[in-house]
RNA sequence: GUGAAUGUAGCUCAGUUGGUUAGAGCACUGGAUUGUGGUUCCAGGGGUCGUGGGUUCAAGUCCCAUCUUUCACCCCA
């Protein structure tokens, strides 16, 4: 017999640890919902043409493909007959692929269904996506996005929103953020001012690394990676700047003026921190000129969040774009949206242990099982006490007490309630508090009013 | 895709220069206690030593391959 396994990087998730995701996807969606955003899924694959070529050449090859079913392979030529082609070879046999996020299939969503969706479409998603990446620390191949955008508007107010959502987001979960912003007309400028306008890919992916590596190694990435002298020497200003936000945008007021896409950046990021001063909010937000994301399909402003007190990437991320939908066949419709990394606040909350109490226990009240006669009329009361709301239990099997104790202490349950013979003749059962071991004789309506003070959900 | 570390009971780990029948704690089962758990005491079950090959009289231990997990790079939530 084989021993059983789970793909790489994926995971089971016991009942503990259940109830610690549920509680975050939980306060994530009732702040989208309370934002007014409504609920959409997509399938959990796509055709391989609405997935590939929108993540760049990296995201493409993390892509996990769907073999075709049927005899593929006599419809298609043999690997052998084109060696070293694998990847053209797996498009022939394979034409559907698991979703790599959630911000390109909502694009085809809202095109597919454009004619029914009432513009701006403010939608949450929170559904499981795949990269076939190595996993390591706080990456996995199977994880959750918990995604906002709002399509169909140009309005800087969609950014401060969703600033506003991710305040109220992880304030809820008591983590302590940063919030890193940019734009990436802001990079298209600088790209343009220091006259290497196609190199833009290049240029961000390489100062994104400036504070791991440094100016000094990021200047040579720039070398390798064909970008001529002067323009490094025309960059290097940039990748030096110490000054923070009010100032830094004043600073490339006057050094992006030639650039008429950077100086609309400039605008934007702008207008977007004078906005902020109208919500009294209290975020940590920075303007890092450093900061590029690697996806492609952003085009204004760019988000990133960080976890103050825990060594982990991005937790959620985000940013403007202007023409995905374009892709799709409907032009000119720009979005903006965020992107919460589930699995790695589940992350931070473990190694902060920063979970409410209330969330360990699922079933408030056991009632134990003495016997035949008993558990007839532990079922009735079991209902009672559930139509008063109180999650209760009744022990199945007539074992031995102690076992049920037991039972009751592993799921952590807070009661147990004994319904034996006296007790049903006395219309009186013994609550027994399982943390101080108190226990007290009631009848319904008292144990009722008492579990009703332990009311957590 | 590149580089490194790791794998022994359900879990966390010990296992000497290669040498008889591979150990502990926790968990589990039974009992001390037939209606009182979380503490204690006693007893018990549970192992293809990741997998496959090789070296050797002899491999958990050495060598090779492969897989898993973890860490870094690339990239990313």
């Amino acid at each position: 017999m084989q021993k059983p396994s789970i793909p790489k990087g994926t995971r089971d998730f016991t009942p503990a640890e259940m109830l610690r995701r549920e509680y975050i996807f939980n306060t994530i969606r009732g702040v989208f919902k309370k934002y007014g955003y409504s609920p959409i899924e997509t399938p959990a694959m796509e055709n391989l043409s609405t997935l590939l070529d929108k993540y760049g050449e990296e995201g493409d090859k993390l892509l996990f493909k769907i073999l075709n079913s049927g005899d593929f392979l006599s419809k298609t030529s043999l690997p052998s007959e084109n060696p070293g082609d694998s990847n053209k070879f797996s498009l022939e046999i394979s034409e559907k692929g698991l979703r790599y996020d959630l911000t390109v299939p909502f694009a085809r969503f809202v095109v597919q269904n454009r004619n029914s969706i009432n513009f701006p479409f403010k939608r949450y998603q929170i559904q499981p996506v795949w990269r076939a990446d190595r996993p390591q620390k706080g990456r996995y191949r199977e994880f959750y996005q918990c995604d906002a955008d709002v399509i169909g508007s140009n309005s800087l107010l969609n950014e401060v929103e969703l600033l506003q959502i991710i305040e109220e987001v992880f304030e809820a979960l008591r983590v302590n953020i940063t919030v890193k912003l940019n734009n990436r007309k802001i990079l298209a400028g600088i790209s343009e001012v220091i006259g290497e306008p196609e190199k833009l890919t290049d240029i961000t992916v390489a100062i994104d690394k400036i504070e791991k590596i440094g100016p000094e190694k990021v200047i040579g990435e720039l070398k390798e990676r064909g970008l001529s002298d002067p323009a490094i020497s025309a960059l290097e200003p940039f990748l030096c700047m110490k000054e923070q936000n009010l100032e830094l945008i004043s600073r490339l007021k006057t050094l992006l003026g030639d650039s008429e896409t950077g100086m609309k950046g400039i605008e934007e990021i702008e207008n977007l921190f004078r906005l902020l001063t109208k919500i009294d909010s209290a975020l940590n937000i920075e303007f890092d000129l450093t900061l590029a994301r690697g996806l492609n399909y952003y085009t204004g402003a760019i988000i990133e969040v960080k976890a103050n007190d825990a060594e982990i990437g991005s937790i959620c991320g985000g940013g403007r774009y202007d023409n995905l939908t374009g892709i799709f066949g409907l032009p000119d419709v720009s979005g903006v949206g965020i992107s919460f990394g589930a699995d790695r606040i589940y992350d931070v909350l473990n190694q902060l242990e920063l979970y409410p109490e209330g969330i360990v226990t699922a079933t408030q009240i056991l009632i134990l099982n003495f016997g035949e006669k008993e558990q007839e009329y532990a079922l009735s009361l079991a209902q009672q006490l559930r139509r008063a709301g109180i999650r209760t239990e009744i022990f199945p099997d007539s074992v031995k007490i102690k076992k049920q104790m037991n039972y009751a202490n592993n799921q952590n349950i807070p009661f147990v309630l004994m319904v034996g013979e006296q007790e049903i003749i006395n219309n009186s059962f013994t609550l027994k508090d399982m943390a101080s071991g108190e226990q007290a004789s009631l009848n319904p309506g008292e144990i009722i009013s008492r579990l009703a003070e332990y009311q957590t959900d």
